[in-house]
RNA sequence: GCCGCUUUAGCUCAGUUGGUAGAGCAAAGGACUGAAAAUCCUUGUGUCCCUGGUUCGAUUCCUGGAGGCGGCA
């Protein structure tokens, strides 16, 4: 009887890759060489979700883009917000989709927030309310942090216990949440394991970090070649300013700081952005480290990683 | 050639009234409860340019030298 539900439970649970690893690894290649033919794509990246953020945010050309169906890609406005609770809803409701099409979901991206997210299962917390959100914010430049951080201290102990007192940001959202539905964000439970109503195979994709260094300096390069100068200004023309969302992406926001500085020159701005890029890639690999039943490769190793898909039960090109 | 200033962490620079040094940035490691390309935490990094002198003790004061910057020729 017990192992008859398992059974049952276990052939209807959806199976996806979920594909991932630091900004210019050589994410793409890879999928090109393995999943032309077999796969739709879920785009796990929070910056590409955004429409005219193209070539900073190294979103895949047309040409992929025909070859492979896209999910998740010029999906907002730059200055819409999406979260990672919109996120793992929206994967949510395309694995199936996907799969009834008899096509492999792949979930591939750098935002190891929303990998986590969706591999360990969403937060029941209260998603972000940003009326809420604003009026906390201004309480706190008002009253100053370290009242915010005492307040905390008063609704969320636990919270408190966990979050910096410089955290502005976190110590923010936890009030806000606590404004929002009456309880502490703490009481919300939070998953150890991943969830076990899917089947993720989480694959890694890794580099030695002088390899991926280089490959970092050589795509910012190539973005001021392809446009990326332009790319901003055409955003700027539209209204673009630091509030939007979108425009906190690396290789856009270095243009506010560099109006305001007026002294730098481009190749100052390129190399801050070599800078960011590689900050962000470093910080990356500290999440991706973090997930259980994650398997790393260098993304040159097509071999093993087909190997490793047929006997997690995925058929690759 | 002369005069002045300067040489301290990977970079920009503090500092030690003589007891072998510290900030910012960079770097390394880490965290992450619907903003996450965000936000935050931790940690070093040293022939204090070289040489001789004074001194119990010199990175610090003095002599000489070398490099850099500026001025005058």
């Amino acid at each position: 009887m017990m192992k008859l539900n398992t059974e049952k439970r276990t052939a209807r649970k959806s199976k996806a890759v979920v594909l991932f690893g630091p900004t210019a690894v050589g994410k793409t290649a890879m999928t090109e060489a393995l999943f032309s033919r077999s796969a739709e794509i879920i785009n796990a990246d929070s910056v590409q979700v955004y429409r005219g953020l193209d070539i900073g945010s190294a979103k895949p050309d047309e040409k992929l883009r025909k070859l492979i169906p896209h999910h998740l890609l010029d999906i907002r406005n730059p200055w819409e917000q999406y979260t990672a609770g919109d996120f793992v809803r929206d994967t949510e409701c395309l694995i199936p989709e996907i799969e009834k099409r008899g096509k492999i979901p792949l979930v591939t991206g750098g935002t190891g927030y929303y990998i986590k997210q969706l591999v360990y299962g969403p937060s029941e917390a209260p998603a972000c309310n940003l009326a809420i959100r604003d009026s906390v914010q201004k309480e706190i430049e008002e009253k100053g942090g370290s009242w915010a951080y005492r307040y905390l201290g008063e609704i969320d102990p636990v919270s408190q216990s966990r979050i910096s007192e410089n955290d502005l940001y976190r110590i923010s959202r936890a009030i806000e949440v606590y404004r929002t539905s009456g309880k502490p964000l703490s009481s919300f439970p939070v998953s150890s394991l991943p969830r076990d109503d899917y089947d993720f195979i989480l694959i890694c994709l890794v580099r030695d970090k002088k390899e991926l260094d280089e490959r970092i300096a050589l795509r910012v390069d190539m973005m001021f070649e392809e446009g990326l100068y332009d790319e901003m200004r055409r955003l700027l023309e539209k209204g673009a300013d630091e509030s939007w969302p979108a425009m906190k992406a690396i290789g856009y926001r270095e243009f506010f700081e560099a109006f305001l500085s007026g002294e730098t020159t481009l190749s100052l701005l390129k190399d801050d952005i070599i800078r960011s890029t590689k900050q962000y890639a470093k910080r990356q690999m500290t999440f991706f480290r973090s997930f259980a039943n994650c398997r790393f490769f260098h993304p040159d190793d097509i071999e093993s990683i087909r190997d490793y898909l047929i006997v997690s039960g995925i058929c690759p090109d």
